[in-house]
DNA sequence: TTACTATTGAGAATTTTTCTTAATTAGTAT
DNA sequence: ATACTAATTAAGAAAAATTCTCAATAGTAA
């Protein structure tokens, strides 16, 4: 049976409050707010591997930054990543998925990620 | 001054090749098609990230399989990835580029992974 | 062919990830 | 609340992956 420890709740609320966080981001979080112990490192690679798993939490791979995970329980989207400030962006999937391609390769999932400048790093530049 | 040495020519030739290949590939090519000497590993490692920074292959993240490379001269297309038999192809974009999302963040790149059953999968198990 | 210097090969060093085990703890039943 | 039990943890050892060091080698230009 799965077991609620503080290490995993920790994890979800990590990704509950970030959203997007990369391998190292989570675990500096379980560090800043964790009060009594200290989270083994063995411990976060068994969590992050369980979660995975289990498909609680999913991990993003990504060209031009690190992966990062976010909590699976959220409608499907894509991710506009800036390349300035890092900050990760959940977008609405635009496309509608076939169900077959043009060669007739059956798609079961789409992953697409926009790479450039935010909204916010274009106003700054702007000044 | 970048020289063209043994090993850089034989990553070329393997993705000249084989067009997608893994890390692990690549590397098993240059082991089986040296005939003198034997590519050091630390060889390997440091001639991948040269022909990367340079441009000249580019890694492909993928969050359903590993990682792999492809030479960066051929046209901008996106992937398929079949989930069984691992075959990468590729397919050719067919969304058009806007220069700004809905949410005014500024697009300069877009990356797609198509994950699913090939053709060649669909047939055998159709047996 | 020679000279110059980037690059290689081999292994050491470092970093990342997984594994092992005794001690702890979450969940359950009493 | 207390005790029981199996899952989980912390810590470090072990293994795997990556980077670094440096003397020897080999592209390239003249």
């Amino acid at each position: 049976m799965e077991r609620q420890t503080k290490p995993r709740k920790m994890i979800i609320d990590c990704l509950n409050n970030l959203h997007h966080a990369s391998f190292d981001d989570i675990f500096s979080y379980l560090e800043e707010n964790n009060e009594s112990k200290k989270i083994s490192l063995s411990t976060f690679y068994r969590n992050i591997s369980f979660l995975e798993q289990d498909g609680i939490i999913r991990k993003v791979d990504s060209a031009m930054s690190e992966p990062f995970y976010e909590l699976s329980n959220m409608p499907k989207h894509d991710h506009f990543i800036c390349t300035k400030c890092h900050k990760i962006v959940d977008i609405p999937r635009k496309i509608k998925k076939e169900k077959y391609d043009d060669y007739g390769n059956l798609i079961q999932e789409i992953s697409i990620n926009e790479y450039g400048i935010c909204k916010d790093c274009l106003e700054k530049s702007k000044v």
